[in-house]
DNA sequence: GTAGGTTTCCTACAGGGCTTAGGCAAATGC
DNA sequence: GCATTTGCCTAAGCCCTGTAGGAAACCTAC
């Protein structure tokens, strides 16, 4: 019989693609070894279980995630970096669920350190540098927007704000219109 | 046999213990029934399965934070209000994190409506009356202190802000007054 | 090109979890 | 005290995980 040519890199994207079209609860061994037309049993020498999998998932999400924020920053500073920071997190949420939502994993530390997420953080300290704003303020900002963003977008996945005739999009600008504010303001201290 | 007593207020209440100890993904109808030492297949006269007892969950989380939320506001207005209503989600997150965890989870639109979530938004207007802003941008400033709050606890729970000599605690009170001083400045925008 | 070794995928199986169906025993009500 | 209702049981089917060991495809090197 042919072989599928199964290797851990095309196991986690087709996890990814799973993730994205029914959810990361939907990414098992058994669901993605279906989509290679094998059995489960054949992926355990290509990854470990579905842990990996899904963890795998999560680095893929953080890498393609710090790729796109980089790409919209570049070039901008100010209240235009800002909205591109957040603009890029918001589309890639839109565009793929399930890959954000494994990127809320927990990693283990070693892990952690090792993904892209070190340059999520690296990206948010580029917007800041529009704003002049000094450590220890610093670290508190680029808390400050991970906390805005990441929450805005897994509530509004979640409700979609739906329940009010106030359009998303316009609470979303005016979010961004206060945080430019604050931020300009936060030299202050 | 003796009976154990199932009800499903007791059911999800030991879904609750066991989502606070071991995660969410740990509740399952295997596993509360072997809290009661009864068999699975007993559950499904009191609850309709591992789904219904997350929900159950979520709703009972919803509750008690709109309980707690609407005790800690009481009494309070400007800045103090904020700080209170923020600690109390977030002290509620700390102690109960699975029911905290739970409470994320998408409900249908019809259990959304019946559930305590509206208190909480109720509870988040509250906050802002001591702010003087009105429509639209309420409903914005609503979706911002969801946002932000949320946010921040979810990547506290995550990561506890740990990879920083930063500590959170700064951040967080660092957090709820430039929040303060943003919806003060707010009926200008 | 073909023999050996390696890799890839397979079948088989053990262990759990979910959930339905149907039975017996305990509680309840008359 | 007896009939009814209720509560928990066993049995069984289905799906998922993960391990072990086998067979076939692929690679290498003669």
């Amino acid at each position: 019989m042919a072989r599928a040519g199964l290797t851990p890199e095309r196991l986690v994207a087709a996890a990814a693609e799973l993730a994205d079209e029914a959810g990361l609860a939907q990414v098992t061994a058994s669901a993605v070894a279906r989509r290679f037309d094998v059995k489960a049993a054949s992926l355990y020498s290509h990854i470990g279980g579905t842990d990996d999998l899904r963890t795998g998932v999560a680095l893929l999400a953080l890498r393609e995630m710090a790729d796109r924020v980089a790409e919209a920053l570049a070039g901008r500073s100010g209240r235009d970096a800002l909205a591109a920071f957040a603009g890029a997190y918001r589309d890639y949420a839109r565009a793929h669920p399930g890959r954000y939502e494994a990127a809320r994993l927990p990693l283990d530390h070693e892990t952690a350190m090792a993904s892209a997420g070190v340059r999520h953080s690296q990206l948010a300290r580029a917007v800041l540098r529009g704003y002049d704003i000094a450590e220890p303020d610093q670290t508190h900002a680029v808390r400050l927007l991970g906390s805005v963003f990441h929450g805005y977008i897994s509530l509004e996945a979640a409700t979609g704000f739906s329940h009010t005739p106030v359009d998303s999009d316009t609470s979303w600008q005016w979010t961004l219109d206060r945080l430019d504010a604050l931020l300009r303001s936060g030299s202050a201290g």
